[in-house]
DNA sequence: ACCGTTTCCGTACGTCATACGGTATTGTTT
DNA sequence: AAACAATACCGTATGACGTACGGAAACGGT
C-alpha cells in the first residue's frame, strides 16, 4: 500500500502523548493492563522484526496478550502510534555536542544512521510533516547549533540545514532499505540480484550502454566488499563532499 | 501499511514485461479486453490522483471497467504492476546529453524532479531492489557517462555515482512527500503547520532550544516563498555543494 | 455444430483499521 | 455490605484489501 502515514489526528492529544504530558493517576476504575510505553515498545520490536506492514494492530496486542481493541484506550490510532514509534528510536542518538561543527554533523550523521539500522522500518515513516517530539527536536537542535558554528549566515543555516537533513535521511534509508526487503521478503539482497543475472545474459545491450560497459571493463565493479559495505562508504563520500562544499561555499 | 514494495515475483516474466517483449499474437481464442500498456496508464493515473495507497486492483480494474481479476491476465500481481508504473514514468525523462559533465547531471536531476512532481507516488516505491526495465538503465547511463566524462577515476565513478543517486532520488522524493500527504489526506501543509501552532505554543523550550532560538531571532525563518519554493530551493543548493565538493576532490 | 485455446470474472478466504456498545474491574460513598 | 461512578477491556461487525480457484464466455479453425 501507500507509504506509512502519520499523524493526522488531534495535535493536542498527540503531542501531549509525544511530550508525555504526566496526567494525575485516576483515583478510580479499572487499573489498566497496558501503558502507552508498553505499546510503542511492543510495536517497535514488531516493527524491527517484521516490517512496519506487519506492525498491525492486532499483532501489537497479540504481543502484549491484550484484546485488539484494548490499544485504542491508550492511543488514538494506527498513525499516532507510528509518530510515538518514531519519536521514541530518534531519542535512541544520546547526541554528544563534541568537536568541530563538521565533526559534530558527521556523528549527527553516524547516530541517525545507526537508528535506521537498528530500525528500518524508519525508510517508511515521511519526515516532512514529522512527529514533533522530543527525539525529533533535539536532532534538529544539534544540527542547527553546529551549522550556525560553522560561520554560516543565519539564513545559510536553515538552507543548509535541510540539505544535511535531507542527505541524512535520504541516505540513511536507501541504505537500509535492503535490510528491510530481506526481513520481510525473507530474500537476501544477494539472492535477488543473483536470481536477475537473466537481465545481464538477456536484455543488456552494451551498444545502448557504453558508458556501463567501459566501466565494467576498466574493472570499477571488481569490489571485495559487500554490497552493504559499498553503500556505506559512498555514503560517507557523498556526506563529506557535501560538506566540503558547504566549507567551500562560506569563501 | 508498509512501504509500497516492488517485484517479487519470476523476474523472467517481470523482465518480459518491463521491456515489452514482443509475443507473436495468438491465432485463437478470445480477445483480451485490455493491455498490459492500458492497465499500467490507469494505474499510474489513479496513482497520481489519489496516491499508491488507493492504487488497488479493484480500483485500477474500475478504472477500465473491468472484473478484477482480469487484470491477473496480463499482470502477475501488484508488485510487479508497481515495478511496470515505476519504470515507466522514468521513461518520461528524455534525458539529451548536452553540456559538461556538471550541466548533464543537473539535467538528470531536474528531469528526475519533475517525474516525482508528477507522480508523487514514487516516494513510496523503493529503489534499491529497482525494476530493471529501460527508464532506469537509460537513467544509470546517463549519470554514469556524465561521471565518466569528469575525470574521476572508474572506480570513483561507481562510488560517486551512488551518492548522486541518492541525493536526487532522495531530495525529490522528501520535497515531494508533502504534495502527496496533501493529496491523500486532503490537508495541505500550510494547514497541517497551522494546527501545530499549539506546539511552539505549549511545548518549544528556549532554553532546551538555543540555538533555535537564535535563528530565530535573527529572522533567519522570515522568508517571503512558500513551503515548497524554499524545499527546492535548498534541494539546489545541496546538489551544488555536492558536485563542488565532487569537483574539488578529483584535485 | 463442435473444439481447443485464451480471456474474463464471481466467489471465497484471510487480514486489515476501527466504530460501537456491552462488560469487567476499581475506589469511593452510602 | 451494597450501590455508585468512573475507567479500562474487548467481542462483534463493517467494508476494503490481494489473490487462489474454477467455471463461463468468446474467439479462430474445422
Amino acid at each position: 500500500m501507500a507509504a506509512e502515514r502519520s499523524g493526522g489526528g488531534d495535535p493536542v492529544r498527540t503531542l501531549a502523548l509525544l511530550w508525555r504530558t504526566p496526567q494525575e493517576p485516576k483515583p478510580v476504575g479499572r487499573k489498566p493492563k497496558v501503558s502507552v510505553d508498553q505499546i510503542v515498545t511492543a510495536a517497535i520490536a514488531v516493527a524491527d522484526r517484521e516490517g512496519l506492514g506487519a506492525m498491525s494492530m492486532a499483532r501489537v496486542a497479540q504481543e502484549l496478550t491484550v484484546g485488539t481493541m484494548s490499544l485504542y484506550t491508550h492511543v488514538p490510532g494506527k498513525a499516532e502510534l507510528i509518530d510515538l514509534m518514531a519519536d521514541a528510536v530518534l531519542q535512541e542518538r544520546e547526541l554528544t555536542p563534541e568537536g568541530t561543527w563538521r565533526e559534530r554533523i558527521k556523528h549527527y550523521a553516524d547516530r541517525t544512521r545507526a537508528v535506521y539500522q537498528a530500525h528500518p522500518w524508519m525508510r517508511d515513516v515521511s519526515m516532512v510533516r514529522p512527529p514533533l517530539g522530543p527525539g525529533l527536536m533535539d536532532g534538529q537542535e544539534f544540527v542547527l547549533a553546529a551549522l550556525a558554528d560553522s560561520g554560516l549566515e543565519p539564513r545559510q543555516v536553515t538552507v543548509a540545514h535541510v540539505a544535511v537533513e535531507g542527505f541524512v535521511h535520504g541516505a540513511a534509508a536507501s541504505e537500509v532499505d535492503d535490510q528491510q526487503l530481506a526481513a520481510t521478503t525473507g530474500e537476501s539482497g544477494d539472492s535477488w540480484w543473483g536470481a536477475r543475472q537473466v537481465f545481464w545474459d538477456e536484455y543488456f545491450d552494451v551498444e545502448r550502454y557504453p558508458a556501463m560497459t567501459a566501466l565494467w571493463n576498466a574493472g570499477a565493479y571488481d569490489t571485495e566488499g559487500t554490497l552493504a559495505q559499498n553503500m556505506h562508504h559512498s555514503w560517507n563520500y557523498g556526506l563529506d563532499r557535501l560538506l566540503d562544499g558547504i566549507e567551500g561555499g562560506m569563501r
